[in-house]
DNA sequence: GTTGTGACGCCCA
DNA sequence: CTGGGCGCCACAA
């Protein structure tokens, strides 16, 4: 690892479990980082992350399955792309139904 | 130690 | 429905 800080340590856990085809919310994965309202912290601490192939980020949208990047290495297209190379359908409107893909994590993922 | 910021979340008009 | 605004937390400078 580089760089460590436990939260981003775990950002990366977290969103790296997300499974195929699914889909978490910033928020969801702050909360399984221990930091409920630091759904913020999950994007920018993406935003920085450089190990990428190992974390699936478009795999993570806000809650209101909308796809919301602002100014990264990777726009919103590129992560529309990706979700829809899952199976996800997503409108041109880079919304979609968020219920539909939401990651229900089990308890191999409860482990911190 | 203080300040600014960010890929959010939620409420209100 | 849309737009505007505040709060929240962790981290870099």
């Amino acid at each position: 690892m580089n760089t460590t800080t436990p939260f981003k340590n775990k950002v990366i856990k977290v969103v790296s479990k997300i499974p195929y085809g699914c889909v978490a919310s910033y928020g969801q994965v702050a909360l399984y980082c221990g930091a409920p309202r630091a759904a913020r912290e999950v994007g920018w601490t993406l935003n920085r992350m450089e190990n990428v192939d190992e974390v699936p980020w478009w795999r993570v949208v806000n809650n209101t399955g909308r796809i919301t990047i602002k100014g990264s290495s990777f726009s919103a297209d590129m992560q529309r792309i990706l979700l829809r190379a899952e199976g996800l359908i997503i409108s041109e409107d880079f919304t979609f139904n968020i219920e539909e893909y939401r990651w229900k994590p089990g308890t191999d993922v409860m482990q911190f």
